[in-house]
DNA sequence: TGTCATATGCTAATATAATCGCATATTGCG
DNA sequence: CGCAATATGCGATTATATTAGCATATGACA
């Protein structure tokens, strides 16, 4: 994987990126907001300035304030997140992983069905 | 999900219980070797030992050798861990994240037929 | 049984992360 | 326009993580 500098970053460094990607891209006060035990706004933006140092987000400007995005695409992140969880928790098994999926909460049967379908699809496509 | 600490480890602290949780146990040596970056033997155990510290391992006694496990069950962290990354890469979409599952590298048909069967279960089940 | 290889116990130093404060700029609006 | 609210720029401090070294114990085996 290319950007294995993901797994370098501190803890308030990947809470900031994860909250990121969760929204897609946010401003400071975003951050802030869904940060756990948040610090004060001056922590956040010298967080945010080393994220953009060390390459994981650029901003861009939205009137008086910045707002930051991630520079590695949401879907190649998540690929890569997601390899790791199977890799360390499901002993490289997609199938144990997924069973992990749908035991979890309330999965609806409409759900299901549409995993049903998307596993079929996949097999025609191979 | 009862056990939030664990987002607050450390860069090394993670990469060392991701270890532990890929191998099921391990001892010093074990970590070791499969820490990138390694350190030395002796931050190795510093490290173990603060994290036992914090509850997150304990040891038993291997012969000359302590022998580390994680404190919370191997099945539990994965759900959680696994939670966090359909939450914040794939919009809490369990379809999304099987999807990037089995789109990613070479699944098998086996593995797809395999996985169809899990889900007609799982809706039985329901 | 003596000795080498490999453990642990404990302590201390250094590097990095995390935090905040003050000065200054910009926006929105009465 | 002028002012309150909300930004950023920059610098400095404190807390935490990361690292390593030395002394000592234990096990395997020639």
């Amino acid at each position: 994987m290319q950007d294995y500098r993901i797994v370098k970053l501190s803890r308030r460094e990947r809470q900031i990126m994860n909250i990121i990607y969760q929204r897609g891209h946010a401003s400071v006060a975003h951050v802030l907001s869904d940060l756990p035990d948040p610090p004060t706004y001056s922590t956040v933006r010298a967080l945010l300035r080393i994220l953009e140092e060390k390459g994981h987000v650029t901003h861009e400007k939205d009137g008086p304030r910045y707002i930051y995005h991630p520079t590695q695409p949401r879907h190649q992140a998540g690929h890569f997140a997601l390899n790791q969880i199977v890799q360390t928790f499901f002993d490289k098994s997609i199938e144990k992983t997924v069973a992990a999926l749908v035991s979890d909460t309330d999965v609806s049967d409409e759900e299901l069905d549409r995993l049903s379908r998307l596993i079929e699809e996949t097999k025609r496509g191979n």
